[in-house]
DNA sequence: CTGACCCTGAGG
DNA sequence: CCTCAGGGTCAG
């Protein structure tokens, strides 16, 4: 559910309030978030404690905190391995680049919670908790120096937590919104930049699509390919460029495999500015707070309800395993 | 490129 | 009780 504006929300909240913090403290609630760490909680343990976020990066729908060598209590400086060459110092005032970045995906259910001091509710038994209790899934918590927490919440645990090292951007460029470089996470290194990323080469992509026979909805979903859509925001992309989710990306011309981008990225952004789209209380931003987006969504979940173009009935079927949504007056076929 | 899998909770 | 929802990954 978290697509890229959800996961943008998400990463200027944490941005805001986390960077320059130590992270002294690690908490693991189910280890099941940890699936992707390698050398599990041990591991993602020597990484983070000690480690001072110096920046929050996101690309696409993936997240992740750049960690600098921070102070600990006691003044010493916590250490992190340094792969020779890859970093010199990034960093600000207290530490070079530990050369590695904490990476977190949001996957269907995923929410990243910040939690200050006083809002830190008495500790309830594990995860266990009534259902109103927000963090009723946490699964992973980071403590802040200043007693503030990083939560991972994830209902349905298909995000998750760990660590990847850093590596050059094979183009150079800043390796995505809020990076101070051109280092990416191993792990975010096969996704494709997004539609609102300043350095992406929309012609190309489009170049790029028009050269696959696959449907044009799954190249919108392939993240090799531009990466932060999902299945709502193909659909009201493939909406607002009226183009038919099924046609052929060889059956596009330049012209509206271009304008489908655009048009896409146009979504996205409207959808940013009011905080993304929620229908419920799964996702939400830092604070717990809902998007308006959901309101101004014209085919996503709208099945039986009136185009907003044409007024024709908006269909619903299933497409490569999930749904898709579509008015058939005026989102023709190539 | 399709489909299974990872999961849980809502809804039929 | 069964099915469905869906992002990403990986086997086939």
């Amino acid at each position: 559910m978290p697509e890229l504006p959800e996961v943008e929300v998400v990463r200027r909240g944490l941005a805001e309030r986390s960077v320059g913090r130590t992270i002294t403290g690690l908490e693991v609630l189910d280890a099941r978030s940890l699936r992707r760490q390698s050398g599990g909680e041990g591991r993602l343990r020597a990484v983070l404690l000690g480690a001072r976020i110096s920046a929050v990066v996101r690309r696409g729908k993936f997240l992740w905190l750049r960690l600098a060598d921070g102070t600990t209590a006691d003044g010493t400086t916590a250490d992190g391995p340094t792969p020779d060459g890859a970093v010199s110092d990034g960093g600000g005032p207290d530490g070079a680049e530990t050369g590695e970045a904490l990476m977190a995906h949001l996957g269907m259910s995923g929410q990243l919670r910040l939690t200050t001091g006083e809002s830190l509710t008495p500790a309830r038994g594990a995860s266990e908790g009534p259902a109103s209790d927000p963090l009723r899934h946490r699964r992973v918590s980071l403590s802040l120096e200043d007693g503030s927490r990083i939560d991972l919440v994830d209902q349905r645990l298909f995000g998750g937590l760990w660590a990847s090292p850093l590596v050059p951007a094979p183009d150079g460029l800043p390796a995505g919104e809020g990076s101070p470089d051109a280092l990416l996470p191993e792990a975010a290194a096969h996704v494709a930049r997004d539609l609102l990323d300043p350095a992406i080469d929309l012609p190309e992509v489009a170049r790029r699509m028009r050269a696959r026979r696959a449907p044009v909805k799954a190249l919108l979903l392939d993240q090799a390919l531009v990466s932060g859509i999902g299945n709502i925001y193909a659909d009201e992309g493939l909406w607002a460029a009226r183009v038919r989710d099924d046609t052929p990306g060889t059956a596009l011309s330049q012209r509206t495999a271009h304008a489908l981008l655009r048009e896409t990225a146009a979504v996205m952004r409207r959808a940013l500015a009011v905080g993304g789209t929620s229908f419920d209380a799964l996702y939400v931003n830092v604070d717990g707070r809902s998007g308006y987006f959901a309101r101004s969504l014209a085919a996503y979940g709208k099945e039986g309800e009136p185009c907003p173009r044409c007024g024709t009935a908006i269909r619903r079927r299933a497409f490569a395993g999930r749904s898709s949504h579509f008015c058939p007056r005026c989102q023709r076929a190539r």
